[in-house]
DNA sequence: CCCATTTGACCCCG
DNA sequence: CGGGGTCAAATGGG
């Protein structure tokens, strides 16, 4: 791993303190996860030590970051000329981007669009040099409200037609979604008109009626976390909770889950999952068990191509809509969609999890 | 009437 | 200067 130079010493000292104890937590954890004899156990453990690692890791990553953002107390002696708070201050190049490609399975739902579970506006499509498609430009909803920097562009791949390539910006893929979550699993709190999605450039005209793909799951918006487009409603909920039903070699199950999740957060790009992630279905939320996550059974093969893409294992549907209209709604998932953090017992409060006054 | 999308114009950077 | 990215007026749906 790479310490960040301008990282302060003392902010350092504090991560590897955190790390420490995450991992020790998640050891403890595996140790227990072993000779754990229920089904339930196993499943509780199981998502423990996820989250254990889930957090380091992203603290980790997260002390990569510090460098772009020096924080107060860090590096007072910015080199930037410009006085403005550096937690603001984010020019595009420095936002970290993730790239995606989401395929397009036919012979599935259609009525949701790029349903990531953030809430997109579109504000510009451009025929880009070479590319068959245009290219279709979003932000986040959010972003006067709020101060969302979240961006995407969404196009369709010239090679495979059932490709499609879905970049962010500005958004931190990790942690960032449960304080929001959370927050809003406790608050109830919805927002109007979040939009999910918007015409697929590309998609519109031949686009097959019935086309459905899947991705690894987006970013939540990452503006401190605070951000609250990333509506618990669609956070978690079509995470492609691919097993849970066949609820058969469970055990066995468990294992692949953590190895293949903590496999996840190899830093290495063009990975391919299959991530099962039952543990989120215990709905045993702190806040409000009114939120329980449904999970809906999806065959998830996704790819993605950014590092930490299933990190938390949320992956989500995305259903194209036949026609190139929109397809926004105001604040109902399709059908049965529950909320819930895949990580009740995440805390917002963690010094890491809100990234106050960061932003990348 | 409100608000999201569309779309051509405009801006900025290489 | 060209291309990618963004703005904002127009459009249209609810």
């Amino acid at each position: 791993m790479e310490k960040n130079h301008s990282t302060s010493s003392g902010e350092w000292e504090k991560m590897k303190k955190e790390i420490n104890e995450l991992m020790t937590e998640g050891r403890d954890y595996a140790h227990q996860f072993g000779s754990a004899s229920s089904q339930e156990t196993r499943e509780h453990l199981a998502k423990k030590i996820l989250e254990s690692y889930h957090k380091s890791l992203t603290i980790m990553n997260y002390s990569g970051e510090l460098d772009q953002v020096s924080h107060g107390g860090g590096s007072p002696k910015s080199d930037d000329s410009d006085q403005e708070p550096l937690a603001i201050k984010s020019s595009k190049k420095s936002m970290p981007r993730w790239t995606s490609k989401v395929r397009i399975a036919p012979g599935t739902g259609i009525d949701r669009t790029l349903d990531d579970g953030f809430c997109w506006r579109k504000y510009g499509q451009k025929d880009i040099l070479g590319a068959k498609f245009p290219r279709g430009y979003y932000r986040c909803t959010y972003r006067k409200s709020q101060g969302c920097e979240a961006t995407r562009q969404v196009q369709r791949s010239d090679e495979n037609q059932m490709l499609i390539e879905i970049s962010y910006r500005g958004i931190h893929f990790f942690l960032i979604t449960h304080p929001q979550v959370n927050s809003q699993v406790a608050t109830g709190v919805r927002e109007r008109n979040c939009v999910w999605g918007g015409s697929i450039p590309g998609l519109d005209q031949q686009g097959d009626p019935s086309n459905q793909t899947r991705t690894t799951r987006p970013p939540p918006c990452g503006y401190r976390g605070i951000h609250s487009c990333s509506q618990a409603a669609n956070v978690g909920t079509t995470m492609p909770i691919q097993n849970l039903e066949t609820n058969q070699t469970q055990e066995h199950e468990n294992h692949d889950i953590m190895k293949e999740s903590l496999g996840n957060y190899n830093h290495q790009a063009h990975l391919h999952h299959n991530l099962h992630y039952p543990l989120s279905s215990t709905p045993n939320l702190e806040n409000n068990n009114a939120y329980m996550l449904q999970l809906r059974d999806h065959n998830t093969e996704f790819f993605g191509s950014t590092s930490f893409s299933s990190d938390l294992g949320t992956n989500i549907n995305y259903n194209f809509p036949a026609s190139g209209s929109a397809s926004h709604s105001t604040s109902n998932s399709p059908s049965t969609v529950p909320l819930e953090s895949p990580f009740e017992s995440f805390d917002p409060n963690h010094p890491y999890g809100g990234f106050g006054g960061f932003y990348s």
